[in-house]
RNA sequence: GGGGCGGUAGCUCAGCCGGUUAGAGCAUCGGACUCAUAAUCCGUGGGUCGUGGGUUCAAGUCCCACCCGCCCUACCA
């Protein structure tokens, strides 16, 4: 039965490019579930984009002298190339920066807002006086008054713990230039999160044994004290308040956090627009048998498990103070959310300013895009940190990916091309043959199994141990062996490369380009596992901007297929490149500049 | 300070509701083979499961305390 999947990625912030940590927690982990989802032929839908909106966007363009528009356009195509260069199946990766986003946007402040659940509050504010911007708590340092620790934050001292008001701070400070904010009255819309415990408590209990026990704790745990949340700031940069006497402000605008997760629908608004069905998008939205997976790292928990489910629950008129659906109509919660850990660099956390960080780009270009999948699959913080080294992902490539997996695809078809120039017939099959056979067919539900339940690690040592069991095949048959009999010798190869056709679709999913060189060496034709691209777009005329797309309906199909005995094969050429040892320390090196 | 997660072989990690001699991959060592990017296959050694208590016939697996690492606590996945 065919399903509409939406697969909600999290979206990027715009202020640089993107590292093999980011997309480790949401960009690697959502593209396999979305390409196997495919596969098993459900309706995918995959959206995401990059956050372009709020303060910290807006305090580096200030320091690189350009605008916070400029800035996000520049990180916006960064980041797009970036996921690309991953080959991230987005059905669209768009921005927060179209009329589309700050409509729909606009529409779901104005649906909670009628409804009740949003009101104002006026509250005391810290504001530079050179710039007349507001200053959030975390800009703001000074000397603790509870410990006397001088390097005490606005919201919280890092030294004692405690968290704090910016007010109480003794010589406050601004972090961006030094000077003395003042505080100033300032009115703020707030969102009635507590309005909401009762029914996300009710959701998130009807989760359990779903989710992963981490992400439902934890949020379950949040609902004990929930606050009001204030979803507006004082800038200039951002989605416009759609009040009247509001509307028109340039010192007031929506949280960047309440609009980054609206993304996830105007994305497939926009999508179902570009599409040419302005409706499309509620199959994904607005169908009960429709399911909503949302990939993240830990840290985004909160915004997805909590804010994002009340978001939707004011808006169809669910919460406490009851309400109706805005004009969109009635939207659907998540299904699940997918929360990655950390990963670690060589020990150390990741930081930009510290030089510990491998950028994916950088990678991308000294390395392929599958031998940075397999590794994020394999080795990534599925479910707890861990930690990437080089001599790790040199170790993974060299033996699993070159040695296990690639020489068996090349020593079959080396061997079949070799002997008879074409995927050889099978004659009597033998147990041997009938059982590795078998192994490989059953591996489709087992992998699936896994892959259904987001837990990748372990669907692809399954599908790898498909691979083990060929090659120990291939040893017990010898092949090469017995030339005197080559009614045996066909059989044997023909298995075996049925086998690394299963196997290669198996793997696609984690490895997509080449499994789609596989599919072309056995005589396969046309487009098997599709990959995305960037187009320029644009609104109504407007300026254009890149965004990710592509044509995923190709042939894969989560599914054993058989091959044709005949399809003729030329001599292989090698799948993955085996990397020199000597590029851990060079590697190393850099990271120690 | 509050909350969450983790601390298992040299390395990176699995171990669901407590139950026989704690697992995988890689690395080590020994052997086999040569079709294949010297790749593959077989065998081998290696852990008082962070520390200290407790519950139990039985604990890596439950409870308590402590130590260490990471995340959230109004914006670095």
């Amino acid at each position: 039965m065919s399903q509409h999947i939406l697969t909600a990625v999290a979206w990027p912030y715009a202020n640089g490019p993107r590292h093999i940590g980011h997309v480790s927690g949401f960009g690697v982990p959502s593209d396999v579930f979305s390409r196997y989802q495919r596969m098993a032929g459900n309706k995918v839908l995959m959206v995401s984009g990059t956050d372009e909106h709020g303060t910290p966007i807006q305090v580096q363009a200030d320091k690189e002298g350009v605008t916070a528009r400029e800035l996000a356009d520049r990180y916006n195509r960064v980041i797009a190339e970036d996921l690309v260069g991953l080959g991230l199946s987005y059905d669209l990766f768009t921005r927060t920066t179209t009329h589309n986003h700050y409509a729909v946007a606009q529409e779901i402040f104005l649906g909670l807002y009628k409804n009740g659940y949003i009101f104002p509050k006026t509250t005391m504010g810290a504001v530079s006086p050179s710039t007349g911007r507001t200053l959030p708590d975390r800009y703001i340092e000074g000397t603790c008054p509870i410990c006397g620790y001088d390097g005490a934050r606005g919201d919280q001292c890092d030294n004692c713990g405690n968290q704090l008001d910016p007010i109480d701070l003794i010589n406050p400070r601004s972090r961006i230039n030094g000077e003395t904010p003042v505080f100033v009255e300032t009115e703020h819309f707030m969102l009635d999160l507590p309005a909401f415990s009762e029914v996300l408590g009710t959701w998130l209990q009807s989760k359990q044994g779903e989710w992963r026990p981490n992400v439902l704790k934890f949020s379950l745990n949040l609902l004990g004290d929930l606050q009001p949340r204030a979803i507006s700031r004082d800038l200039d940069w951002g989605v416009p308040i759609p009040l009247d006497g509001w509307r028109d402000r340039n010192d007031k605008r929506l949280y960047v956090w309440f609009d980054a997760v609206i993304g996830y629908l105007s994305a497939s608004i926009e999508w179902a627009r570009r599409s040419g069905d302005p409706d499309a998008w509620r199959q994904w939205w607005q169908n009960p048998d429709a399911r909503g997976y949302y990939f993240m790292g830990k840290d985004n928990i909160v915004f997805h498990s909590e804010i994002w489910p009340a978001m939707l629950l004011g808006y169809n008129g669910e919460g406490a103070r009851g309400g109706t659906p805005g004009s969109l109509g009635k939207l659907a919660l998540p299904s699940e959310v997918v929360s990655s850990e950390f990963l670690t660099m060589e020990g150390r956390k990741f930081s930009s300013s510290r030089q510990v960080v491998i950028y994916v780009r950088d990678f991308l270009e000294r390395y392929s895009a599958d031998a940075l999948r397999y590794y994020i699959a394999v080795a990534g913080p599925e479910n707890q940190d861990t930690d990437f080294t080089w001599s790790e992902f040199v170790n993974r490539n060299n033996g699993e990916l070159v040695a296990a997996w690639g020489n068996l695809v090349n020593r079959s078809i080396s061997m079949a091309a070799k002997n008879f120039g074409a995927i050889p017939e099978a004659g009597d099959l033998t147990d041997a043959d009938r059982a590795l056979l078998e192994r490989s067919r059953t591996a489709f539900a087992a992998v699936g199994a896994e892959l259904q339940r987001s837990r990748f690690k372990n669907a692809v040592t399954e599908a790898f141990d498909v691979v083990r069991d060929a090659n120990k095949y291939l040893a017990d048959q010898e092949p090469w062996k017995i030339k005197d009999d080559p009614e045996r010798q066909k059989s044997i190869l023909h298995v075996a490369l049925q086998v690394v056709d299963d196997a290669k679709t198996l793997l696609t999913p984690f490895l997509p380009n080449s499994s789609n060189k596989i599919f072309e060496m056995l005589g396969g034709e046309g487009v098997w596992s599709g990959m995305p691209e960037i187009r320029e777009v644009d609104e109504d005329g407007g300026p254009t901007y890149p965004v990710i797309t592509g044509d995923y309906q190709g042939a894969a199909r989560w599914e054993h297929r058989p091959i044709k005995a005949g399809t003729p094969l030329a001599p292989p050429t090698p799948l993955f490149a085996k990397l020199d040892p000597k590029v851990v320390d060079e590697e190393l090196a850099r990271l120690a500049d």
